[in-house]
DNA sequence: GTTAGCACTCTCGGTCAATGAGTGCTAACT
DNA sequence: AGTTAGCACTCATTGACCGAGAGTGCTAAC
């Protein structure tokens, strides 16, 4: 639905509704509309405007005698037509900006992300989500093994994404270093360029077969795959829930426990944010729109960030369906952009 | 005020109202104590010794006529005196012990802790903190550098808690593996043993007049330490927040707004845990003794996990002032205890 | 096609009385 | 002297009721 299938008038209509009803959260009526913008039009007109609206699906009442507020597929239409491109302010641009500037650059992709986070649901007020560089694509560049005291290896992965991990191995026997040395340019030699997802059980057996020669070392790689397998898993992070408690929409308890249930799982987020990066850039879900039957009356505007053009993970937005979608939509937009410069220069 | 200073059937009272009183949250009245727990008394005169209680400042009414409930000195007296341990359900032990399982010993630090703080806020539903090894008082087990590609540097750091750090450096120099082998060599010698926290811009100056002979070393060491500086922060663990929820006395959300506001605000946790550390052992704080001014009306029950002998962090739980201490206190003291051990066999 | 007018609907806030839980006090009981 | 029955009193809670206000749909006039 990206076509104009509104005459001018009810387009106006539906636009001043959505407006409103976004900035006081109250249903909104004709008296109000006709009062507020002045269109030319009285409230009876307006009245059978909105009756039309409401009987094609645009609008709808809570109770009758009650203004109207927009269906899903009101602020469908709102979000890929009405809605009005907003700027963000200089003082959320000099924010952002500042907390991307490169000089910051240390600090890993945890504190990056997390950071990012916590941006984003400050400027826009309701709890943002960033999902993390999907560690199954990402490809080895190169492996390490450090001697430490006794039977104990540290292995040290380096991944393309710029991601690090370390792992502690308890090894059968004791290596020297210079053995260390020989196994890890072994292991570069086999692994670099392969994926995380490639390398299932097949790449390790033949791996296996060929380090026979060294004792000991099939257990050791065994262990290291095991730890690697755990740490294969997709993260979300997440800031500032608290926002949510602003809306109106959440001051009864129940509907907020629901939200918050799905913030604390991060099985369901994963799912959510998933979604997001199947089409790369930016992305709205309103409504029944998310896949998740436990989110009720929320939206969810996403957009990927990538490196080099491959996507890598997406930054998020959830909020009530009453959100206001042309300034989360500006934000989330420049925070990914931003994000993604400043990973391609690591 | 850890003597008996009341007699038999006062304390019998006190006991009686606030177990009644964590139960179900309401204030208890004298007919309720008399119907419930037959103690051969009649309301009259239960209502004769609450009116005492009530005037050594151990009970108090929310209003009158309603019933009573304990104040922080009734609370504190029960938990002194009063208070009859809980054991463990069998459900309850198997879980944890199985989750402290010494089969599931990879997966570092983060983990481990993160699963710990889970595990205490599911069986008391309440919110749980932990409080990580404290950075500070780590000690240099081993550092090493190893050459990535052009300019680039990781430096890999152990500490004596296990905890392991690495950190990509850009340098402004290429160093072969060989050279950094010796730089390694160097700051081994040098650091080992060192803490964190006394490594200040002292010892600092000290290594870089010593290492003047490697080109750019100094620069390097500068940036591989402002990085150190940073992780050098304590961090807390949170889960559970939502189960809070469940608790009557947060169903306005103006209290519970308050409540998240400190959950998500990691600064003024790490002030509520590091009280904690002073004391080894289990602690705990009811109402004000927790110093924190926007804290109303809850109560922390903390207990140290240490290794060695060396107290590391803290496990906690911060709930309601009614909140059933019997069960939380015995969950804390026995999850620390497992969280030792496990980190024991390290 | 637009609008004024009007009857109607529904929510919200406030008042009022009834209810019930609980108390403190007094006087009688053991 | 300690215990208890009885009674008057207090206070929060609940439900019924009412009026005000916002908004609608419909009709008839413009």
């Amino acid at each position: 639905m990206t076509r104009r299938e509104l005459d001018p008038r009810k387009e106006k209509i539906l636009q001043v509704v959505t407006d409103d009803y976004i900035e006081s959260a109250e249903p909104v009526g004709s008296r109000t509309i006709a009062r507020k913008h002045n269109l030319g039009l009285s409230p009876a007109t307006i009245r059978n405007e909105m009756a039309d609206l409401e009987e094609s699906g645009y609008l709808k009442q809570p109770h009758t005698s009650a203004g109207r507020i927009p269906s899903h597929r009101g602020y469908r239409y709102y979000v890929n037509i009405l809605m009005e491109q907003k700027q963000l302010t200089n003082d959320e641009l000099a924010f952002i900006k500042g907390e991307f500037d490169p000089k910051n650059k240390p600090a890993g992709y945890e504190s990056i992300l997390q950071r990012t986070a916590k941006i984003v649901s400050e400027i826009t007020k309701y709890p943002s989500l960033i999902l993390t560089p999907r560690p199954q694509e990402a490809r080895f560049r190169h492996i390490h093994l450090v001697a430490m005291d006794g039977n104990h290896v540290l292995g040290l992965v380096v991944m393309d994404t710029g991601f690090v991990e370390n792992i502690l191995l308890e090894t059968p026997v004791a290596y020297t270093q210079d053995e260390l040395n020989k196994i890890s340019a072994f292991l570069n030699s086999k692994l670099h360029g392969v994926s995380l997802g490639e390398f299932g059980t097949g790449v390790l057996n033949q791996l296996q077969t060929e380090a026979q020669s060294w004792e000991g070392l099939g257990d050791t790689l065994q262990l290291l795959l095991a730890t690697l397998d755990r740490k294969k898993q997709d993260r979300i992070y997440v800031d500032g829930t608290i926002n949510i408690l602003e809306q109106p929409e959440f001051k009864q308890v129940e509907k907020f426990k629901l939200l918050l249930s799905i913030l604390e799982e991060e099985e369901k987020l994963l799912n959510l944010m998933n979604q997001a990066l199947q089409k790369r850039g930016l992305n709205i879900y309103i409504g029944e729109e998310i896949n998740d039957e436990s989110v009720e009356d929320c939206s969810m505007v996403t957009a990927t960030y990538e490196v080099d053009g491959k996507v890598l993970g997406a930054v998020g937005v959830l909020g009530p369906t009453r959100m206001d979608y042309a300034h989360v939509v500006t934000v989330v937009d420049f925070v990914a952009k931003s994000l993604s410069n400043f990973l391609k220069e690591k």
